[in-house]
DNA sequence: TCAAAAGTGTTCTCTTTACACCCATGC
DNA sequence: GCATGGGTGTAAAGAGAACACTTTTGA
């Protein structure tokens, strides 16, 4: 805590980031909430987030947060929204940069220390009440995520490194919510050209055992149609 | 200017709404740009733009702003990005929020007393150099709108009025950099059925005259395709 | 041998593109 | 009457949607 306060000829406010972390578990969108510990909204689910430091831009600020909270950099994050309402913290003006990541499933296990907070993921049809005004900004996520389903190749990034066709096809179900056709599916993703057969295969279970795929360039999203 | 100073415990930034405000001009599209006539940067073209007030939300901010160099206002303006690398104006930490507007050109002759600042149109394939990050701003602007020209019906929100399929095509063609097909374009237009015939026609020259059309809800922006 | 998921092509429909001539007017 | 831009339809190609059976494995 500094002793020297910092003073301006005009208020300023502050500035934050929030991040919307998304990934898939059990066949279902989930995204990763906080649970808040101090005044305003004590006790409520929130989006993690925090201050901008001087020295960092506002991407950097992201990644920090993300790491902190799930321990994972290197995936995929994008600029969402600036929310900027003068009432959306009642202490004082909080600027917010949103943004969105998409945590691949292998990715997942390797979470950090929680930092003693209290953090937990909710399938998006299953939220809580939130502090702020987190729900719109999880809603304006949940839209751009699915408005880039069909305009991109992002759904890769919830993959992990190998995965098969159905894996694929299910995360795409799920975020879209709606069904595909596997023969349609399969077609439009190989003409992609963007996966390889990984030679290997899964079995798991008295059934035909799957191919396994791999992104050519993992970091890749490239906007298609 | 205030005698007393606001202070923090810590350091925040400052927070600005800059406008890309384009309309067309000269089968060309124009964008407006002020001339500073203060450091940094001085004589440098620059966005419109200012701080958001403590009282106004940021959307509230850049309509005033936009106001503020064009007289305009009702027209369609969209929060584009945000921009907030440490060092992008050296006086002090300063995070803007950009817009883009469009202005029809039938608005574009109530143009409000300049305010006695240098306010220029430039097209966009004949930019100056421009003060701050200004330039990386416009540039994002432009692909902005013309990825929306290809899912969205925002190419109307230029047209005045009243006008000619004619009229319409040529904005299309002079945005979208490339030549459309007469016909498919018409047929593209009337099929969206988001336009009507005034009745009225425009003759001017030794030619047949132009159907006027007018747009059936003209604040309205559609997703298509 | 049976249950379960993996894998695989073809046809039909709809959308998009390509393309050329007549029309109404002013000079 | 002629130059100028306004206005119009059809056919071919390409993209997207619909659809059902065989394969491989583990129990």
């Amino acid at each position: 805590m500094p002793v020297k306060k910092i003073c301006y000829d005009y208020p300023h406010p502050a500035l934050t980031t929030d991040i919307v972390i998304f990934t898939i578990q059990q066949q279902q969108l989930k995204s990763l909430l906080v649970k808040r510990s101090g005044e305003p909204y004590e006790g409520k689910w929130a989006l993690p987030g925090g201050f901008v430091s001087m020295h960092e831009n506002l991407r950097q600020c992201a990644e920090r947060e993300l790491a902190e909270e799930t321990g994972v950099s290197g995936v995929y994050l994008e600029q969402l929204y600036t929310f900027g309402d003068p009432d959306r913290d009642p202490r004082e003006r909080i600027i917010t940069v949103a943004y969105y990541a998409l945590i691949p499933s292998d990715k997942l296990q390797l979470r950090a220390a929680p930092d003693a907070e209290a953090v937990a993921w909710f399938a998006m049809d299953d939220l809580p009440k939130l502090a702020f005004d987190h729900d719109k900004i999880l809603r304006k996520a949940k839209q751009r995520l699915s408005d880039k389903l069909d305009y991109s190749t992002i759904v890769f990034q919830f993959m992990p490194v190998d995965f098969t066709l159905s894996e694929l096809q299910d995360v795409q179900q799920v975020i879209s919510e709606e069904d595909v056709d596997k023969r349609n599916f399969r077609k439009w993703v190989l003409a992609l050209d963007i996966i390889k057969e990984t030679g290997k295969e899964r079995r798991e279970g008295r059934h035909r055992p799957a191919k396994l795929y791999r992104l050519k360039d993992r970091n890749k999203v490239d906007i298609i149609r």
